[in-house]
DNA sequence: GTATGTTATGTTATAATATATCAATTACTT
DNA sequence: AAGTAATTGATATATTATAACATAACATAC
């Protein structure tokens, strides 16, 4: 978390754009949950140290960092997750826990591929992708068997 | 439209579900929009057959139909799409055109083998997949150059 | 054909998510 | 320091979705 915190600070310093206070604590709670946040949970956190934050503020902060790459938008779930490799433009790919609630982000280049080549066979200029998974991880379905089992 | 109604009563009768006139009636105003419709926009048209409909009068019947899978949800722009072949389960995948807003539903094979080796590899199993690419469709790319040559 | 359970709908209220608008402030540039 | 642009504050409201409880329609057994 500390290292991505360095890491969005560094990118904003190189690309000349501000990484404000709020803007750094909005990144900050979204890393600090560990799962996707709601705008509103995010919100109410961010009361604890900012007042009078409103929706607005919320809002403006996030459409910064999803801008900047730093944290994407997971639109099944109308929540934010921080972004692991900022540094690179991307279209992010999840797998969502529904057990658990975890998303982690995979970058599987054939399913970015496979993408290109489907939509370039309709003929389609591609913007932006949306691929969310949602299943069970791992450890929630190893948990599963042992309960099952037990 | 009309061969998407008479599938979806036909599906529903073998099925032993009702689809019940207003349920029906959502279905149609679903087709009839051409691109995909919001709830509160199918509320409005609902209203002018079926007066006292509310918000949960819609609700209820889009779960209905997604459960049937006559229709699906686009994530992205929290809106609901007739489906095309909603005889055979199926993830749909969804181009969808960010200039006239009009939503393809593909089927590649490609990208469901692509998605379902992506999360084998991180142990997921899958449940639901979301797959919505935002982009350019092919008649608007058109329009879009004849406007620049012209 | 009446009781009974089940499914569907009506009705009211409210939760959850997101944006518009305009004013005030802060930071950057010269 | 003045001018400009970017950011934040503040209020209101739009948009999407669900909770909760009452009633109606339908099906099945008795």
């Amino acid at each position: 978390m500390n290292r991505a915190l360095n890491k969005a600070t560094a990118i904003c310093k190189k690309r000349g754009v501000r990484l404000t206070d709020l803007r750094l604590h909005v990144l900050e709670i979204i890393w600090a949950g560990h799962k996707p946040q709601g705008a509103y949970h995010i919100l109410e956190t961010l009361r604890r140290r900012h007042g009078g934050a409103q929706p607005p503020t919320v809002y403006r902060a996030l459409d910064f960092l999803l801008e900047q790459g730093l944290v994407h938008r997971l639109e099944s779930l109308n929540s934010y997750v921080g972004c692991n490799v900022p540094e690179v433009n991307h279209a992010g790919q999840f797998l969502i826990c529904g057990n658990c609630g975890l998303a982690a982000e995979i970058n599987d280049n054939r399913i970015e591929k496979a993408i290109r080549g489907g939509a370039a066979e309709a003929g389609f200029a591609v913007a932006k992708r949306t691929i969310e998974v949602e299943g069970i991880c791992p450890i929630c379905q190893q948990a599963k068997r042992a309960a099952a089992n037990g």
